[in-house]
DNA sequence: GAATACCTACCGACTAGTAGGGAGAATGTC
DNA sequence: GACATTCTCCCTACTAGTCGGTAGGTATTC
């Protein structure tokens, strides 16, 4: 039925890492067939422009991330320890290497120069990240787990920046314990007092 | 003596700001000759290689920022109000439209496709930011005016890397209102209590 | 037979960069 | 002061290579 890995799949997967290594116009469908080993012609068979094939790697984060949020409400009740597991996942991406950065927040820093569908998606993952980190400390502000010093909407816009700005550290130093150097503190600030 | 506006100063603000725009893949010598009015090759003149010009650019930016944080140590005594002034510089520049992204946080978002050059260029600017944020949070820590929950140099670390994840929330939601609304709490965050 | 997946071969546009020349200003020499 | 040389700046014309994308063909599978 389904193969373990497609074609299909093995390009976006492909076209993730050239992307959040160098961004839209830093890699090109040339790289991609070199390295997943076809043809150039045969992307296009698949994602008939790069839009199409940015716009699917887009969509795909925005989905899996989607999904692991609904995991960690299943499995996690604290909401401080919900936003732990997602700090989690990133510090073990980029000390990994294998995703050592957000592939929306890379694209979103080259906004202006791109197609429009990319952009629209982005925008979508990007309110989609907010929405789920408001929920997360809101409810962690009612059970009085969280103590926040502003709006659930501000601290959860603060918390994605500094999340997103830590990554831009890390890769700027080319040392991933920057990552938790900087996310660490700010889940002991959001600790509810004594 | 010396002309207000050189050939050579117009290709660096005019590179300046399509790279703020798109990153160093998304822009080309043709553009720049285009929008300056001369002929691709006579960028060649000035700047033999894009890595040359690439690499001035963010050597002039950190120059700039060196040349501004002397100044703020003249003018404004309070450590406090010399991050406000800053996070404000950035502020107007994203409200204006006329930088809306620092150079070196979009360029080193890219840094694994960069060229050497570039990139120890983009490292040394960090460390001096960084340098700078942590001298003034120590002094504000020494002198009783900034209250740090951490060592001053991990508080400059989550300040800078807050303050390169506002610049892309409000280019991702493509509001500038976001900055303010990610950075004015991260400065009454490190106010002395009462 | 129709659809899927991949191929070779090609397209025009664009990429950074080079060769070499011309106009004019600055400089050195008599 | 006059002349020759050099330097600065910008030009036209070109290179080899890459870009995203297309046309059309060939297997294989449903």
């Amino acid at each position: 039925m389904s193969n373990l890995s497609t074609t299909s799949d093995n390009i976006l997967t492909c076209a993730r890492s050239l992307i959040i290594a160098g961004g839209y116009n830093g890699f090109s469908y040339a790289d991609v067939a070199t390295i997943v080993g076809i043809r150039k012609a045969s992307i296009h068979h698949h994602f008939p422009s790069k839009v199409d094939l940015v716009k699917a790697l887009v969509v795909r984060h925005r989905e899996e991330t989607e999904a692991g949020f609904a995991d960690l409400e299943h499995n996690i009740s604290n909401p401080q320890e919900r936003l732990r597991a997602y700090i989690r996942y990133w510090e073990t991406c980029i000390a990994d290497a294998s995703t050592p950065f957000c592939i929306c927040a890379l694209l979103a820093s080259e906004l202006p120069v791109l197609p429009q569908g990319v952009a629209i998606e982005l925008q979508r993952y990007f309110r989609m990240l907010s929405a789920w980190l408001t929920s997360v400390l809101e409810d962690g502000s009612q059970r009085g787990r969280i103590r926040l010093m502003n709006t659930p909407r501000m601290e959860a816009e603060a918390f994605m920046a500094t999340v997103h700005g830590a990554m831009l550290s890390a890769r700027a130093y080319g040392d991933p314990k920057v990552f938790p150097l900087i996310t660490e503190p700010l889940l002991s600030k959001l600790s509810a007092p004594n």
